[in-house]
DNA sequence: TGTTTATGAAAGTATTACTATCAATATTGT
DNA sequence: ACAATATTGATAGTAATACTTTCATAAACA
């Protein structure tokens, strides 16, 4: 199983880059540092120029795999929903209830790099912190239409698409699948934020136990009631 | 009501400002012209060069009133949550179920600005707007700690510890109010976005109603089982 | 061997995000 | 009425950002 995922590969959308990243070793130190250095900086901070400067290359060289900051993040956030219903589908091949498997996708989003810690490419670990501060400015844009009509964010709404078709599968008269999936997803991220900076606004305590915990009983009350 | 409400002030933390500026005309201005610019542009193309031209004064003129336009921003969303707040104090006044005020609590994050379309300052429609796509960029910076300990968030979550208090009234075993309360709200705003920008994401249709009405079922759910 | 392809090096532009200085004009305090 | 103070405008300047362009060179590949 190892094996068979470090040689998997992470599809991601055409158009979000101008050079696919893997497939050069330039590009691929370019995700890598790309990521720690976002993580680090955040996304405001974070320039291409400093990119350059930690791969001992240049602004233009850099240009050639992105056009811009905005589309490398948009990567990074592809890259990840896909690796998450790559996961999911994995972990819920073998379910028969899906109040099981969305329990289970709760816990993949809670717990995404479980097992998996260290990938070639990506460090799941700082992928998700990004993912959580990061993950919300590619869409709020006033950019956003034309960036959705490129199908940037596909696979963020085919993972979710996977989350509706449980419940559904589940309870085919809940009317907002779609909105309470949604609300879930970003919620979890959320409060995995709130419980760091603005304590106040979560009653999450030390480890993410709570979370997982609040966000099952959440979307199955949910649903059933 | 109309008179009253029209003289109130609603009182911003003096740390984010250099200079107040609803003590000036220009002050005024900027408050005013920002918002609407900032609704047009998106915060990323919203620059203080742009605004002072559309002013008909300086950048330095600007800069005497706000540091910067995250500054600027958090001042407009403290705005926001001050005034969400004095609403709904005023509209809970006389309620005594906790279920009923937990329901207005919903119906005014749905709709902040029925009955007070036309304020001085302030065009609430175009607010709202701005704290749906702008102002979880308030927050999603590696400054948050720094901001959180001058009280920059303090409007937003002395709102949230309002509905907070209604939740304990009203289901005092609830475990998770604090997550909950901040998962509903900014679930609030995410899905008026997804709705008209990701409708994928989102259930609801045309109006606000399915919006309003997925919520309040799902934190009254929520709390009773 | 010749030719794509990938990277590097250097330079240049427009815009952003400020800061500083000084003059002109209002406002206020006595 | 006059001096002191606050407010704005005008101008200029700096460092960083977000790119683009051109040309040289080295590696790969056919």
């Amino acid at each position: 199983m190892e094996a068979l995922l470090s040689n998997i590969q992470i599809q991601v959308n055409e158009k979000i880059f101008q050079k696919d990243p893997t497939s050069s070793d330039l590009g691929q130190k370019i995700l890598r540092e790309s990521l720690s250095m976002i993580d680090e900086l955040g996304l405001e901070n974070f320039t291409f120029k400093k990119l350059a400067l930690r791969l001992n290359t240049t602004e233009s060289s850099i240009y050639r795999y992105f056009e811009n900051k905005h589309k490398l993040l948009i990567y990074h956030v592809s890259w990840y929903w896909s690796w998450l219903s790559y996961r999911l589908v994995f972990a819920t091949a073998n379910m028969q209830d899906p109040s099981a498997k969305l329990e289970k996708a709760i816990h993949l989003l809670v717990h995404p790099c479980q097992g998996y810690e260290d990938l070639k490419t990506y460090d799941i670990k700082t992928l998700q912190r990004i993912i959580i501060h990061e993950s919300s400015k590619a869409y709020l844009t006033k950019e956003v239409d034309e960036d959705n009509k490129e199908g940037f964010f596909s696979a963020y709404k085919d993972f979710c698409s996977r989350l509706v078709a449980f419940i559904k599968e589940s309870q085919p008269a809940y009317k907002f699948p779609s909105s309470l999936v949604a609300t879930t997803i970003e919620g979890i991220h959320l409060q995995k934020y709130f419980k760091e900076h603005l304590p106040s606004l979560s009653d999450a305590k030390k480890g993410d136990q709570d979370i997982e915990l609040m966000f099952s009983k959440f979307i199955l009350n949910t649903i059933n009631h």
